[in-house]
Formats: structure tokens, sequence, C-alpha cells
DNA sequence: CAAGGGGTAACCCCCGCC
DNA sequence: GGCGGGGGTTACCCCTTG
């Protein structure tokens, strides 16, 4: 134990002697120590995976991160547990920013708030109960041009503290400037990952009490490349099984050499039973918010009555994908013709229930598609045309629906997305890939 | 005639000695003397309405102005002659730029390209027969924080010039520079004109040889106050004449405080029979660049037979329209249904060029409406489904075209812009609203 | 490279709500 | 008034094509 307090020790002055700008050296020595004797940090709420920074100049506060199971009625902030300490003096969690990496390196940005320092260090206490939440943490968002000079200058320093004499061939200054270009070219600033470290305090010293560790990336919410991929609106969500339909979605920023637009199929467990991908080019792509696609053939194109299927936004990149919306594939007209003169004399409302019925035994799945459940008519029948949420977002049918296969108008492809039932439906919220609360209706 | 020299004398060497930042001072004492004995300036060709002023950051060249009646195959540029000169001195055309305003006020912006100085002075020499061509104007965009520092060094060589003494009240500079702070809020910096002056120059000193004059405005393109209004895409292009229909339309970006989507109807001699607007919120308008409004319904919602109208972009504040579109009122399904399916059984092309026979009356029209011609479908047939132009835009049929009023898949109501046709059609061009070479086929 | 574009970085400001 | 968001502008940077 004594050893290990050492090396505790040793660690927290050489970080303080290079100018208080610490930086965890994640801490390797430590982790190997054995589990029983060693105070252990432990994430209680990761923080959400994306926040938009904030540059310098747009002062004021605009909202710190939340806890990634944060909802509009109960909101949660990213909380840490400090485990196996048996000590009395009181113990400060020290937050800060690293990079996105396997190894994380301190970042430039830095984050902001109420219990911040300058140097973008956030400090609270730990309460009785070994815990701390960070309830106003913000990320500074430091200009492409300052990282190269940051780096530069963190590089001087550590060769100063290093004694030169570590390093083995003697770089000159020239060479530190052109790697600190490099190293600024290469880090990714629209992530990063906040890292937790827990200290004592005394006679103006502090001294770390454990191993840091490090959150789940929180991506730059504003960025093309790393944003919440989300459709916003679509003209028309259903087609023929033959697919090559023409659809107009209207969307948040995506970057047109990295988007996808995804089709897909899950049986009632959830599990995935087909795929397919939009036909469209980078020029159907409209300043990064719209994009005119073809829909992708259904796998068989003789159904003879719809199917249910979801369309998505995908990035390849990061793999990230939007919320699912519900897409029907309809049979040929000539397959419905038939069907459809019979069925027109039926109301509208009972055959949408009985639609409905065949997919609500769908609301209790989960994994790889998420959380989502049906509602039946009956729940939201209140909707109307074009009413619209609090949000101003059309919550009554999305747009024209009639699919060019029948005359009964927009009445037959409906999707309405009810409001009362939009909260609290349990902690995977902000993994779920299907639009909530969501119903269709056929009215063939 | 010697009295007259001596006026012109007296200006030249003023303005001058305002260290060369020389002004039009709108020559009013000139324009009353005699129209018979005063050598005149004339613009013979005005500059396009907008182009894309560029950041002194963006070096290089990016295409000048052209000439409002330029095209791609033939293209002019802003050209003015003097008129009335009759000595054998060679006469130079100074262009510069001017605030937008009925008293026209020397611009921060500059001139700039081939024949252009540092102060945004473009001097080439008049030609034998009387003409000076401007080949390579580009305009520089001072950034806003410049603005009222330049405006303050205006006002301050401005008074020195003055000797202070014609100043009544002696102001202080601290009121000069609250002075330029407020002109610089009041400079319009997406608007400018262009001056023409006409100069000899004897012994290095210049003697202006006419009045100055003022081209139309030229606007900038990338403003969203300003900008071209356009029209790049809908989903559909028809709609029953009760209106309510839910059209998703993308556009070139637009201020959603300050757009609205109107509907118009004109005899074959391009009058107006009727408008009306689309109706849509500003939650509507998608990140500037997409628009989902409803039609509004026809004057006449009981019509037997189609009718073709025309959708345009419009923005109030300035009065500027985009093209038109052409879109197709639909009469009501119950109307329709007799006529429909007897008609189902005739050819689709020869219904359609029934149909455009109709319009192609409207081939000669001028007016508010503009240029624009109707094509036989003979003549553009050989466009394809999806297939793209040059410039990768879809000039094939516009998206789904079924308007939920028969079974007919896309097939009944399809605009077709032809492609070979695009070119040479008349001096108007800039001014057309209407979509050049545009088709619409019906058939029903 | 000229002649056009589209997209990004950095910044500025707007709302609705306590 | 300032928080918790959000949209839009300014200035800049880059890319296509001929």
């Amino acid at each position: 134990m004594f050893k290990w307090i050492l090396v505790v020790v040793y660690r927290v002055v050489y970080s303080h002697s290079i100018r208080n700008i610490s930086r965890c050296p994640c801490g390797q020595n430590l982790r190997n120590s054995s589990r029983f004797s060693t105070p252990q940090l432990k994430i209680l709420e990761q923080p959400t995976n994306r926040i938009r920074y904030r540059y310098r100049s747009e002062k004021g506060s605009h909202g710190g991160l939340t806890g990634e199971n944060s909802s509009q009625n109960k909101k949660t902030y990213p909380t840490v547990k400090l485990e196996n300490y048996h000590s009395t003096a009181q113990v400060y969690i020290r937050a800060s920013l690293y990079t996105n990496e396997e190894r994380p390196k301190s970042h430039v940005h830095k984050l902001m708030g109420r219990h911040c320092n300058e140097e973008g260090h956030c400090t609270v206490p730990l309460s009785d109960n070994m815990i701390a939440t960070f309830q106003n943490l913000g990320i500074l968002f430091v200009g492409k041009k300052e990282v190269p000079d940051i780096l530069y200058r963190r590089k001087l320093e550590e060769t100063q503290v290093l004694h030169t004499s570590f390093i083995s061939a003697n770089p000159s200054l020239l060479s530190v400037r052109e790697e600190s270009e490099r190293d600024a070219k290469d880090m990714n600033l629209n992530s990063v990952k906040i890292c937790f470290e827990a200290f004592v305090y005394e006679n103006d010293m502090s001294y770390a009490v454990s191993s840091p560790i490090f959150s789940r990336p929180v991506a730059n919410q504003k960025s093309p490349d790393s944003g919440e991929l989300k459709i916003v609106r679509m003209d028309k969500y259903c087609g023929p099984a033959t697919g090559d339909e023409e659809v107009f979605l209207l969307c948040e920023k995506v970057n047109k050499k990295e988007i996808k637009i995804r089709f897909f199929e899950t049986d009632s467990d959830g599990h995935q039973l087909w795929e397919s991908f939009a036909n469209f080019t980078e020029a159907d792509v409209h300043h990064q918010v719209a994009i005119v696609f073809r829909t992708p053939p259904y796998r068989d194109q003789n159904i003879k009555s719809s199917v249910q299927v979801y369309v998505q936004l995908f990035r390849p990149r990061d793999g990230e994908y939007s919320e699912g919306r519900p897409f029907t594939y309809k049979p040929k007209e000539h397959d419905l013709d038939g069907v459809e003169k019979k069925r027109r004399k039926i109301s509208h409302y009972n055959s949408g229930v009985e639609d409905i019925s065949n997919n609500s035994n769908n609301g209790g799945n989960s994994g790889f598609v998420g959380n989502h459940s049906f509602t039946s008519l009956a729940d939201s029948s209140h909707t109307t045309q074009s009413s619209r949420d609090s949000n101003n977002n059309n919550i009554g049918y999305y747009g024209h629906s009639s699919c060019s296969h029948d005359s009964t108008k927009r009445e037959n492809c409906l999707q309405i997305k009810s409001n009362h039932l939009n909260r609290n439906y349990g902690p995977n919220r902000r993994k779920a890939n299907l639009i909530e609360n969501s119903i269709t209706l056929f009215v063939n």
C-alpha cells in the first residue's frame, strides 16, 4: 500500500511540475495493482454522445452535457462514483478533455462551465455517497489555427521536464514545429472523451487516489461528419414493391459523399430479415439537407399485401444511423386491383386498425432496431391533418401519401406520430433507431 | 464651351486633391448644360443584375461581370459609348463602385480585374467607335468590420480638403467616429451600382469630359437577401383544382421570413388572369433550401379539364421572382372519372401532343411573364426518365407525378425540359420568369 | 489557369422560457 | 436577464470543369 502511494505522489508531482497542464498518463502502472485494495472510479452515468461545441466567441451559457439517459422530464448528468476508498479525506473529481483515441491524449479543447478553470479542468467534490455529478459541462471549441501552436508549446514543455536527456536524437525546434503541424492535422476536433480523475488535496498539493477513467466519446453536434443523423420529413412513406419510386427526404446536415439511405425489415423479434439501399447520386443531395432518392425494390416484388419496413439514414464512416421511419411496400397495381375495389366500400378506419394490430407485436422487441412501440389508432385518432406538436413538427399525417397505386387519395398511406406517448419509455431512448410511437395506417 | 471646360477642370483637380479617392459628384451641374454640345456617356450593355462578390482572401479569378444579354454561346460585357465627343484626344473610361441609392455614394467595395487599380478603379481606353467594353470586372467584398474605418477616413479626408471652414459646427473626432459607425450600418453591402466616367489625360492630369453615369444595380449573388431566386426541383407539378395539395420544393437559399410561393395564370398574350399564394409557415422552410407548401385552390374549383398555371418564388422585399414552373390544376376526381376511363385507351403520346398544342400559342408573348417557348413532344421525346443534362440536372420527368386522381402512375403528369433547344432565344433571357423550353404533358 | 461552384469555420444573433 | 437551445451570416477555403 505504501509503495502504491509513492507511485501516486510521484505521478502527481511530476504532472504538476509541467506547468499545471496535467495529463492523464493513462495510469497503466496503477491499473495493474490489485483490484481489492485500489480505489476505483466508475462511471454511473455516461454523457450524451453529442453536444454542440461552442467557440470562445459564443459567449454565455448554452446548456451543458446531459447524461445518456437524460430526458425532457428527468434530466441526468455525467456522474462518477469512487469505489474502494476508505480514507476520510475529502476527494475531488476532476474532469478534463482527451482525444478519442485508443490511447487518449490531452485535447486542445476545454471543458467550460460552473466548476471549470481556465485550463478546461472541472473539479467537483465527492459527496458523502462517493458520487460526483457534473451538471454544467460545456465543450469549448479551440480554433483550428490555434492548434499547432498549442501542441508545439506542449511538446516544448514536455521536453524541458524530461531534461532533453531522455530524448535520444536531439530534435531541432523546427522539426518539433513540423511535428506539431502534423499532429494538429491528425487531431479530431469533433470528438472527445472526458477524463475523470480522483484527487485529495493537502498543503496545496494534489494527490491522485485512483487511476483516471475515460468516458465514451462525445461528438460535436454541429459538424456534418459527426452530427446526429435525422430524417425530418419525407413526401411519402410508401411505394411499390418493385422499387424505383422517387421520394423527397428532408434531413439535418449530411455529407453527400458519406451518406446512404438504408431500407430494412425486421421480424417481430427485431432481427433483420432484409436490407437494401436507396438509389441516388451526389447531385441528388440538395445543399446537405434534402435528398431525392429512388426506393430499392423489395426482396419479393410479387407480394400480395403490403409489407412494412423502415428507412433510415446511414453514415458508413462511423457506422451511425438515424432513427428509422416506417415505410410500406405495396403490391403491384394489377395484383391489388380486384381487392382494392372491394375494399373501398369498407370503412377506412376499420381496415386501418386491422393492419396496425398485425404490427403491434413488434412492440416489445429490442436489440439492433432499438426500442419502439406502436399504438392503436384509438390512441392517436385525435391527431388531425397537419396538426403540430409543441416543437412545431408536423405530427399529423406525413405529406402526400397516395402511392400511385389506387385512387383513395391521401388516406391510403398515413404515418401518424402520436404526441402524448412520446416520453418516458425506458433507458435506451438514445439508442433507439426507430421513430418512437409511430403508427402506420394501411387503408387499401 | 470654354466656361464648361473650366467647370470640368475644377472638378477633376478637386477630386484628385482628395488623395485620389475620386467620387462622382453626380454631375448635376453638367447635366443641366445643353445636350447638344455636351459629350454624353451612354450604357450600351448593362451588367448582369447579379454576381457573386468575392472576398480579398478568395484569390484568383472567378470570372467577371457579364452583360445583361450575355448567354452561354455569346458572352457580352458591360459596354458604354461616348456620344457628342468631337476632339481627337484619346478618351479613357473609368468604372468604379457606388452605392445603390438615389444619390449614389462611393462604395467601400472595389472593382477588381484586368484594368483595375488598388483603389477599385478600372480604366479602359475608348476604341475608335467611341465604345469601351469592360471584360473582366469582379467585385471585391470589403469585410463588414473594415467599413466604419474606411468611412471614417473618408470623412476626415473630406474635412481636410474643405479646410474645415465649410463645416459650420466643428465636429469632434468622436462624433465623426459615431457617424461613420452609423453610416456603416446603413450601407448596403450586397448591392452596388457601377459609375462610368470619361476622362482625357494631359500632363499627368486627368480631365473629365462628360458627366458620370450609373449602371443599374448589381446584387451580390451569395447573399440570401439578394441572391437569385430559383426553384431547383419539385416533387410534383400538378394537383387538384381544390388546392391543399402538399408539395415539396427544393430551391436555392431563401430567407424564410421573406419568401412567398406564387401561383399565377396568364392568357395567351401573357396577361395575368389569376394569382394566388401557396400556404406554408416559417417552420415549413427547411434550412433555407426546401419548402413544403400546400397549393392554393384554383379560382374555379369545378373545372372540367386540366388548367395550366405557373408556380414561382417571390420575394416581396425587392419584388424579385424566380422563373415560373408550369403547374397543372386537375379536375375533381369524380368529374374526371368517366373521361379518364375512356381516355386511358388512347395512346399517351397522342393525347400529350394535343394538350401541348393548346399551349404553344403562348410562345410569342412578352411583358410581365417574360419570354418563354414551348416545344412539341416530337422535339423532346428523346429525353428519357431521369436522364441528366450536362449540368447534372434532372431533365427527364420531374419526380413523382401521379396527382392522387387516377391510377395511370407517373406518366399522367410529366414535365420535360428539353435540352437541345436551351439556347439563343432572344435578348430578354435574363428577365424571363418562365422556365425556358419546358413542356408539360397531360396524359389523362 | 479561368470560371464557376459548394462546403466549412468561426461567429453572431434569435427565440421561448423561467 | 440570462439560460438553454437553435438558425443564419460572414469570411474563407476548397473542388470541379473546360
